[in-house]
DNA sequence: CAAATTTGTTAGAATGGTCTAACAATGTAA
DNA sequence: TTACATTGTTAGACCATTCTAACAAATTTG
């Protein structure tokens, strides 16, 4: 059974994967925030245990095994930060940081339960999808802000970016996933959109902002 | 701050400390199901970040210091299980292992909310004090059902020993905490009791069983 | 008390996870 | 295409946690 460590390496090999499913050793060190030559040895036991694939100085691959392992501890981080939300009243912006934890707990029972009390959810509080008890994962193709155009009504749907800050920010805001705004203009000098929403007759948004924010388009 | 193997040792040697404050080095070794050689160098290396005090050949002590870390895990733990129990309906049989992987997450906020959510509880599920936020545990005095007398009522108020096995005999019986008992015979050759509960006219528990379950006793 | 048993200690080693220093391979740009 | 920068590897070390083997101190028992 794979360690909490080895988990976050799988983690991050599992969210650092390109389209061909590749990863650096240097972005995967950065990530986990440890040395290349660490990162370095851990994969190597990693590729022993058959959950990576892994030659010398080629890039990085998950096996199914890896994925499916990876997969399923974000169905429990991601579960565990729903929970947070929805059952025991945290902000999106503070469960990171404990579901980061908590992912790690063996029992499955422990996610069963909160999987069952939140209705069987399919996405975070971030709008992230929750894999599926398989490992199977529904990605979802929502539209950066940044590209809609002046005269679109969306619905904020999810985000790429989940820090705190930018959660506070969101807060500060009142922008919230299921938010519906109207795109008044967008700035083409310097891409600055100005929308509308609820209690917001007119709010400006950077467009470092506006990438960040994933949405649903509504006719 | 402590590891969770560090804290391990510490709420074990709370809890097998005895009136003076005393602990064996055999005992915490067989207790955390380690060799003596692995407990003995982990004591002095908690000796040096001052939570034990260890003199060789002599029983171990915690400090001040290291009694207060030990009751705050075992607050975290027993809150865990309430939780567990009252909010996530486990059975009170299965929820110490779980508890056991909790009490080590370090969000104090997570607790807090439980806490909150349990309307500040202060036993277990199995009967056990909850220390206070500050590490102060008030200590209940309840007797054994083994030292009732025939005649008495009374009330199943915790347990002296919470394994699976036993609180699924427990459960068998239909005993859980708060059931009231009329004591009708006790055996003096066996000690055997045999009592009537809710839809239990007469049931036999052996002296083992007795010594485990303590009562309040009603007037 | 002396012998036997239990309890505690030391030495030495292994594993997992991490580091720095030194160097080698690969990729990019002059 | 050679030089420079980036990326990856090896070697060697350290700390935490664990073990077994050997031995020593303390306690119990005949
Ligand atoms: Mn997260
Ligand atoms: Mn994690
Ligand atoms: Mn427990
Ligand atoms: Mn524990």
């Amino acid at each position: 059974m794979a360690s909490s460590t080895e988990e976050n390496y799988l983690k991050s090999l599992y969210n650092l994967a390109n389209a061909e499913g590749e990863v650096n050793l240097s972005e995967l060190a950065a990530s986990l925030q440890v040395s290349m030559p660490t990162a370095n040895s851990m994969v190597k036991s990693l590729q022993k245990s058959g959950w990576v694939m892994y030659e010398k100085y080629k890039p990085l691959t998950l096996t199914k095994e890896g994925k499916k392992i990876a997969a399923l501890i974000i169905r429990k981080h991601r579960l565990t930060e729903m929970f947070l939300v929805k059952v025991m009243n945290f902000g999106w912006e503070e469960v990171h940081e404990v579901a980061e934890q908590i992912e790690h707990i063996h029992a499955p029972k422990f996610f069963e339960r909160m999987d069952q009390m939140l209705g069987f959810p399919t996405v975070d509080p971030h709008g992230s999808p929750i894999p599926d008890p398989q490992g199977k994962i529904t990605p979802l193709s929502y539209t950066p802000l940044s590209h809609a155009k002046p005269g679109q009504n969306v619905q904020l749907a999810a985000l790429t970016n989940s820090s705190t800050e930018f959660l506070e920010f969101l807060n500060s805001r009142n922008l919230s996933l299921g938010t519906q705004l109207s795109i008044l203009s967008k700035e083409s000098y310097d891409q600055t959109m100005v929308v509308s929403y609820a209690h917001h007759p007119s709010e400006t948004l950077s467009e470092k902002v506006c990438e960040r924010l994933l949405v649903r388009v509504l006719e």
